[in-house]
DNA sequence: TTTGTCTTGTATCTTTTGATACAGGATTAA
DNA sequence: TTAATCCTGTATCAAAAGATACAAGACAAA
């Protein structure tokens, strides 16, 4: 099971793999499942084996994404919290069935200075994520709603490798933060505008 | 002169100390030095000794604020660069005359495995940008320009520990992406509603 | 087939933000 | 003191985004 996860860390150290294997745990997530609440907290870093997880931002009715966690990816924001303790301001809902890995959080910490491939992993992703945020920042600072809708289908699209998404206008407004009408009106726009085709729970991107 | 560096960071390795005064240079720079450009490669982490340096990004006409560096602070998107290595995102210019400690990246990263004290410092440092970079995230997308003016205004003024903030209007709207005459309107109607009090290049605020 | 729910389209009105233009006060340097 | 520059106020118009309400199509379950 761990197998899989040691290769893509670069997980060498035997010593440091038998660790894992004795202190942190396998999770098993049904679509929908709770992994972290609100206000809540840390206590293990969650790194997801398989699966994926949606990891957003709440303020009464409205949504906003920070990211979604697909296989072996470890949220940034637990990660950080593993070295300055804090609660979550965040919430992480179940996608598809997930395992997760749990790692208590004082190992962590601890490895990131006594394993050089557990400290080569906690930089990379501070690292990453880090110019990553910024991006999503400057994104949301600097551009329209539309612009940002339009950008997030192609990415979309690109990545599941056919040009049609299937999602709802209601899960699209949660990414943004906005609501349902709003996307409606903006989709409405890009399809006369002759950039997409909007179809039933679809949005098909044309090139 | 890194006396008081190494002591705020908790640098007590002899070792480390002599690394760092071996590799590093110490460099001044006066208010409107240009001290990151955008699209730049970056070979040196910059740590700010003394002095206050102002790290925004920019698009067109427009400008936004990503951080302000004080005494004994880092850049954290040069630090993440330290780790992945790529270009610059964002500009940074001098506020006040400033004191810069200089590192070469390769040492940043090596001695992060190498001596505790400065694993900790970047581990730290991450982790606390992380989180207030996420922070200014979800202000930005969940809270209007006439929210955010006003939490900055009430922030900056208790900083300094007075009431008036000394700031021209095109200055507030290049720390928010927007333009000079919207904020001169947001202002006026604080103002209006009795929160602030308006001068020449001075915001008050009353409590 | 029918019923209820989910999804989408759209109209109307309001608020927020942006763009442009101009005037007058404040400040600074000559 | 004068001239130039910087800073602020404000008017007008446009575009973007939000709020609310309603209708109709699609879909799923009974």
């Amino acid at each position: 099971m761990l197998h899989g996860f040691f290769k893509k860390l670069k997980i060498t150290e035997e010593e440091l793999q038998t660790e894992i294997a004795n202190n942190a745990y396998i999770s098993e997530h049904k679509k929908g499942d709770v992994l972290i609440k609100e206000n809540e907290y840390i206590k293990v870093l969650k790194i997801v084996i398989k699966g994926r997880v949606r990891v957003f931002q709440e303020s009464e009715d409205r949504q906003i994404l920070i990211y979604y966690l697909n296989d072996i990816e470890t949220c940034t924001l637990l990660l950080s919290a593993c070295f300055q303790d804090c609660k979550s301001t965040v919430k992480a809902i179940v996608e598809d069935q997930t395992t997760i890995l749990n790692i208590p959080v004082r190992h962590v910490k601890d490895w990131s200075f006594k394993y050089k491939s557990w400290h080569d992993f906690t930089m990379n992703t501070f690292s990453e994520s880090y110019n990553v945020l910024m991006s999503s920042y400057t994104e949301l600072a600097f551009n329209g709603l539309k612009e940002r809708v339009l950008i997030y289908i192609m990415e979309e699209a690109n990545e599941q490798n056919h040009c049609t998404i299937s999602m709802s206008h209601q899960r699209l407004a949660n990414e943004f933060g906005t609501t349902r009408v709003v996307i409606s009106r903006l989709l409405k726009q890009l399809e006369k505008e002759n950039l997409l085709k909007l179809g039933q729970k679809q949005v098909q991107v044309i090139r």
